[in-house]
DNA sequence: TTGCGTATTGATTGACGAGTCAATAGCTTC
DNA sequence: GAAGCTATTGACTCGTCAATCAATACGCAA
């Protein structure tokens, strides 16, 4: 009864892309091996064949969704703007239009961070992927405060980057829950607003 | 067999706070009727009597815990304080502290923004939540705007106030996912340096 | 072609947990 | 103290789903 072979790695592929569909439908928890089997166009025993758990399965979609997601690319583009602020400004806002263009791999994202709370090993995936974004922001956040030392006595750039990411991550929040009422692009401005504010040159 | 009879509201109320302390520990969907009975004291057979079905006694739940969450109290002293920026401030500050304070509150609300992801009724309720925290951002982001015309010609208070709503929430998900990477006080001091950006004013 | 190794299947097991319900004990009323 | 109401119990049913495993067909090597 078994059916054609195929290589370890495509039928690996295969399944994780399966069970990243459902996982986004039913959630974490409620991803059922046998959906993901149906989806993927095998018997659910090959499934656990190949992850040899439920466990297995999602913390492998969690390293493949961490592993595909597009990590903070701080482009060309953007390091070559000059000030410091509107690099930060340009990482914002793509890190928003991530937000409207993948929706399905934010909810997934959320779904994760919240199995975090109770088991460990996502957590730790989880930090190191927080961990990442700050770092990305670092050198940035560096750099907006070299540029008015006296107004920002006090505050580090790990400080700096942790309220950027703050930003994003509250973002994902709202727009994923209440998505109605909340205007990215007013959003937007106002963030924009903000960091010009960080440009502005102190006043004598 | 029966036990001793209690009153309806007595009854609902130390079932709520049992699922309470079980849906911290377990999750929502690890929540079993089961271990809240036997928390509470009851039989898993009484806790359905009175809320009828797991995802009934969820949804209370939900409804209690937004009841007992202190809903963001613009205090006396809070208002008392003279500059708007001040007491967007003040706002923060208290918001950040009950991140360290009630560290199982937050992590129940966490769980039900997951599970208001494909559940309506939650999500609607998360909504009015989401909603509430905006509005009462509102004002004072409307006060901050009228201070400085030029630098925030198109931002709006909804804008100003989602963005402040962010920084809170982002902070909540830092917090709760890694929090030996994160230090509440460096992102309070940034984020205190930012106010006092939007308090200064415009060089002229 | 034959034969071997393994990828694949699906029937099966076993556990678990939500929800039902008839029996019953506690409270209230007269 | 009797009767009646209902809150409370626990045994039970039913469905679901993860995990196991023996059987089997496919692909490959000789």
């Amino acid at each position: 009864m078994p059916g054609t072979k195929a290589s370890e790695s495509t039928r690996r592929e295969q399944i994780l892309s399966a069970a990243y569909a459902v996982a986004a439908r039913r959630g974490l928890q409620g991803t059922r091996i046998q959906e993901v089997a149906e989806h993927a166009g095998v018997s659910h025993g090959l499934v656990l064949f190949y992850f040899k758990s439920k466990r297995g399965l999602l913390l492998a979609l969690l390293d493949w969704l961490l592993a595909t997601t597009t990590v903070l690319h701080v482009g060309r583009d953007i390091i070559r703007l000059r000030s410091p602020a509107a690099r930060l400004q340009a990482l914002l806002r793509q890190e928003m239009n991530r937000l409207s263009n993948e929706p399905v791999r934010i909810r997934l994202t959320f779904d994760f961070w919240t199995a975090g709370i109770r088991d460990a090993e996502i957590r730790l995936k989880m930090q190191q992927e927080l961990q990442r974004y700050r770092d990305a922001f670092r050198p940035l956040a560096t750099s907006v405060l070299a540029g008015d030392p006296v107004q920002f006595r006090g505050v580090t750039a790990d400080g700096l980057a942790a309220v950027s990411v703050s930003v994003i991550k509250g973002c994902a929040v709202q727009a994923m829950i209440d998505p109605e009422h909340f205007d990215i692009r007013q959003f937007l401005a106002a963030t924009e607003s903000l960091m010009a504010l960080m440009l502005r040159p102190a006043a004598a």
